[in-house]
Formats: C-alpha cells, sequence, structure tokens
DNA sequence: ATACAACCTGTAGCGACTACAGGTTCAAGG
DNA sequence: CCTTGAACCTGTAGTCGCTACAGGTTGTAT
C-alpha cells in the first residue's frame, strides 16, 4: 500500500485523508500554516497523527471562512499551554471567530441583495413585455444596487 | 474645475461619478472590458457620456457578481443590434443572469452553513462549560462541517 | 532489475484588483 | 507668461488562496 510507513503517511496519503490537494498542503507549509514534517532519507514527507490532525483543524477552519492568517492566529492559540486557567486564550479564539461571523453575515446581506436584483431582473425578462432586453436595460439604467 | 473639457470628463472625474477606483479603470480598459477612450494632446483619457455609461454597466454587472469574463459577454451582447426582432440577444443575457443567479445561492447556502457552525461554536463558547475551549475542540474534532 | 507511481523543488498562472515608483501634463493663481 | 501642484501617465509588482506545470528523484511492487 502507497504512504503507510511505520507510524506516518505519505502526502498523498495525507490529502487522501484530509480531502486537501497535495498542492495545497505543500502551499500550507511554505505558508508557515504547517510546520515541515520529518522527511524520509529520499526526501519524502512523513506525517504522524499529529500532522494530521492539524492539517484537518486548517481544513476545517478554512471551510468556515478563516483567512489564512487567521488560521495562523487560531493554530498559535491552539498550542499555547493556556495560561490562567483555561480561559484567556479561548477568549480570543471567541473573538476571532466573531469577527469571521459578522464577515460571513455581511457577505449573506450582499449575496441576498444580489439575488434579489438578478431574480427580479430575470423575472422581468421572462414576461417580455418591454421591447429591449430588460436585464441589459437594468444594467445599463439602475441607480443604486 | 478638474476633469471638464469640451463634452468629456477626465479618469479622475470618472471615478468620482461611478464609484470605480481610476487604477480599476485602466485595469477594465487593459482588460479589454473598456475600449480605449480618446486622448488629450498629452495622453490623458477623455470620456464621453457613452464611455462614462458603459463604465456603469461594468460597475453594476460586478455588484451583481458577473465575472469579468461574463460582464464582456453582457458587453457584447449589449452591443448587438440585436438582430431578429428584439430577442435573441436577449435569451443569451437570461442565460447568463441565470448562471450567475445559481452561482450566488449557492454561495448563499455555503455561507448559511458557516454561519450556523460558527453561531454554535461561539454560542457553546459563551456559556463556558466545558473546560478546554469548544472552539479549538471543534475545529479539532468535528466531521462534517 | 525494472517499471512506473508517487514524490520532490521551483516557478508561473489564475481572478480582480491595488499599490507603488518615477515621470509628464493640465489648469488655475499670481 | 510662468510657476506651482494636483492630477494624470506607464509599467511593474504585490495581494489572497490556491492550482498547474516542468523536469527531476525516490519508493515499491513485481
Amino acid at each position: 500500500m502507497a504512504g503507510q510507513r511505520g507510524g506516518g503517511i505519505s502526502i498523498g496519503a495525507a490529502a487522501r485523508g484530509s480531502g486537501v490537494n497535495i498542492e495545497t498542503i505543500r502551499f500550507y507549509e511554505r505558508s508557515g500554516l504547517l510546520a515541515a514534517p520529518p522527511r524520509t532519507a529520499g526526501g519524502h514527507r512523513v506525517y504522524d497523527a499529529d500532522g494530521v490532525k492539524r492539517l484537518n483543524f486548517v481544513r476545517r477552519a478554512r471551510e468556515l471562512g478563516f483567512t489564512l492568517g487567521q488560521v495562523r492566529d487560531l493554530l498559535a492559540l491552539a498550542a499555547k499551554p493556556d495560561t490562567s486557567g483555561a480561559e484567556s486564550s479561548c477568549t480570543e479564539v471567541a473573538a476571532l471567530a466573531t469577527i469571521q461571523l459578522d464577515s460571513v453575515r455581511g457577505r449573506l446581506a450582499d449575496l441576498a441583495r444580489m439575488e434579489t436584483v438578478l431574480a427580479a431582473m430575470i423575472e422581468r425578462c421572462a414576461h417580455g413585455t418591454v421591447p429591449d432586453c430588460p436585464i441589459l436595460e437594468a444594467l445599463f439604467e439602475a441607480e443604486g444596487v
């Protein structure tokens, strides 16, 4: 079987296991999101359970829309020994998550507006009561979107 | 007054009027979205009413999420003399708009999922019943987002 | 021993801008 | 008419988050 080796897996296996593209894994490493893993004598990367765990962390954070910079911050907070009784870093994590939630909601509102306008345009077009294409008209004439 | 000249305005005035960044206008021109406008003897761009109209068209189409390629297509359709009785190009326009509407709805669904997960995470964090930060836990452990 | 998949590095490309640097032109005030 | 300084010009490089090569090396199964 390809990739399996005493206590570690190849980058290809890690990619298949996490759903992250191989090139993207290397890109994350170059970007400082993932630590450089140990290598075989020939130079192939070998990922252990911890490396895979971090990779999945990054993937999930990305799926939630965190930027690479925020993911870096989250990983740093996760690595912190959590001084002063399991609270300080969690507060910072929650702050980051809240910023992200706000940004998601902002984009949701933008998209909702876009949806409304597009749907209205298409609707008007379907009922073709106007001589010229109403969509093009709207794009040329409309004032505020 | 800066920018006003017999029957035409400067790129700066066009930018202020349309809300599109000057650099972006030049970028659109380089990208083939906007035709190269006439110039003054010294080489400054001069926009007439038609140029401004096209610029606004591009801006509105972009606000609706059309890609630059799609905007190019839309402009081409708008320029077409609309052969065969004011209908053929409108159909194509509506098709493009529908594709865009679908894409917007897809992104809306993605963002809605992200919102749900983020809000749930933050909520759990606020009620700090767990010893370790629940957000980090979730990122490390969760299976499907 | 050989074949061939999987890996390696390094670089360049995407989309849609944005941000310079370093130089030229325009328009208004004196 | 001349000077000032804002606005313009070109060209290049940077951003973000990947993705796609090219051209070479290693790992593994037969």
